[in-house]
RNA sequence: GGUGGGGUUCCCGAGUGGCCAAAGGGAACAGACUGUAAAUCUGUCGGCAUACGCCUUCGGAGGUUCAAAUCCUCCCCCCACCA
């Protein structure tokens, strides 16, 4: 009936959108949180723990997946969503990040990247179909574009340069994988800086090219809230009305509750994840630092208002303990808490949309963390 | 009983005349983290003071010296080996 890369929109709020994508491994409800599972997992989750909290779809890495253990090696054993036994559906990034995080130890040029391993120093390079092949073989249902991830505080020559380098890029890989030529669907991801007229420009090139959906990129890369909102609010609702929409490493609750309003419809970040191993958890009435000391023989629950396994079962005064004597268990229960209430939060934002209160919805959770 | 080694700031542990409130590590306290080089990183960590700075501290008590955690005397503990 339907195929990968369709997308119906149900309701709107606004600029606000609550919206069906499909894929090869099923349907996506949007707004939606993609939990990034860089390696082919979830950082100390299982594949059921992710099904548990409801999560639709998670991330992979390109770049990580080549190096360790290898794309090849992941195909060989039927994908990734069969080795790393997850039956929904995956994104892969492209390593377009990377380009912006590794920035010491990579090359650019017209041609693509050379990657140094982060793990033994050796070179790679990847060229923008290179990262499709890899995409191809870990056979994730959306492959991302290889793009630059424009760092903050480049000046307007160089992310004039580099956006246009972007689009080529996108278009190589557009060519090298047409739409249609499989059941994996394809996004271009605009770039542009903090300069609204490149945003713009990447916009008008990228869409000449037939992607399935359509993301931001190079936003959260040490900008201020202010600026990235700003940038945000200003593209985001040109991005087609008819695609999705997602913007790429975003964010807090707050950021993420921005994108929607923005009319974004997809979302995924490290900070849940990463955060609850480091703990700070996210809750209803903001963020905890579960390792204070005001939490030692604090016997209630980290959030009352949380129906998730570690909410339900633990008290605070648990969950501090487990986090000072450094116990695996602490990543797990904090990243489990972290992702089902970013999954929670995505569940209740759609539910607004539907009924038109999402602007409420909105304001309570900017009570709850206080603008940011 | 003898010989040798040692007692340092919450813990471990450097430091043998001034550059020492005393390296380093741990613990503790607090903060950061946004397409994961992150189970990571940063700051504080004797007391008082915004600060110049002042005061207290290196087993205890005395002493030498302009100056002592560092040298001397006695005492109290601990460890090793020998009897």
């Amino acid at each position: 009936m339907t195929k990968p890369g369709d997308f119906t929109i149900h309701a709107t709020d606004n600029l606000a959108r609550r919206a069906t994508l499909s894929t090869a491994h099923g349907d996506i409800q949007t707004p939606i949180f993609m939990p990034v599972g860089t390696q082919g997992t979830v950082k100390s989750l299982t594949p059921l723990d992710l099904e548990e909290m409801e999560a639709q779809i998670i991330l992979g890495n390109t770049y990580h997946l080549y190096l360790r253990p290898g794309d090849e090696l992941v195909a060989r054993r039927g994908g990734l969503h069969k080795f790393a036994n997850w039956k929904r559906p995956i994104l892969t990034d492209s390593g377009g990040f990377q380009v912006f995080s590794l920035e010491g130890i990579r090359k650019l040029s017209e041609e693509g990247v050379e990657f140094r391993s982060y793990i033994d120093g050796s070179k790679h390079f990847f060229s923008p179909e290179k990262a499709i092949d890899i995409q191809m073989n870990l056979g994730s249902d959306i492959m991302m574009v290889l793009d630059e991830c424009v760092g903050y505080g480049n000046d307007r020559a160089y992310t004039e340069k580099s956006l246009e380098m972007t689009t080529r890029w996108a278009q190589r890989c557009r060519d090298h994988y047409p739409k249609g030529s499989g059941d994996q669907i394809m996004f271009g991801i605009v770039q542009g800086g903090f300069y609204k007229d490149l945003r713009d420009r990447s916009l008008e090139q990228l869409r000449g090219i037939d992607f399935e959906g359509f993301a931001i990129g190079g936003l959260s890369v040490g900008e201020s809230t202010e600026e990235m909102y700003d940038i945000l609010h200003h593209i985001a609702p040109k991005l087609p009305h008819e695609k999705p929409r997602y913007l790429m490493g975003v964010g807090t609750p707050l950021d993420i509750l921005e994108g929607v309003s923005a009319g974004v419809d997809m979302f995924d970040c490290v900070l849940p994840s990463r955060n609850a191993r480091n703990g700070t958890l996210f809750t209803s009435t903001g963020k905890v630092n579960i390792k204070r000391a005001e939490y030692a023989e604090d016997d209630s629950p980290l959030d009352p208002n949380c129906g998730c396994y570690t909410c339900r079962n633990f008290t605070k005064a648990y969950l501090r303990h487990l986090y000072m004597a450094k116990e695996l268990l602490s990543y797990r229960l904090n990243t489990y808490h972290n992702l089902y209430f970013y999954l929670d939060l995505m569940k209740q934002i759609r539910k607004a949309i539907e009924d038109g209160t999402f602007r409420e919805l909105k304001a309570k959770y900017e009570a709850a963390y206080g603008q940011r």
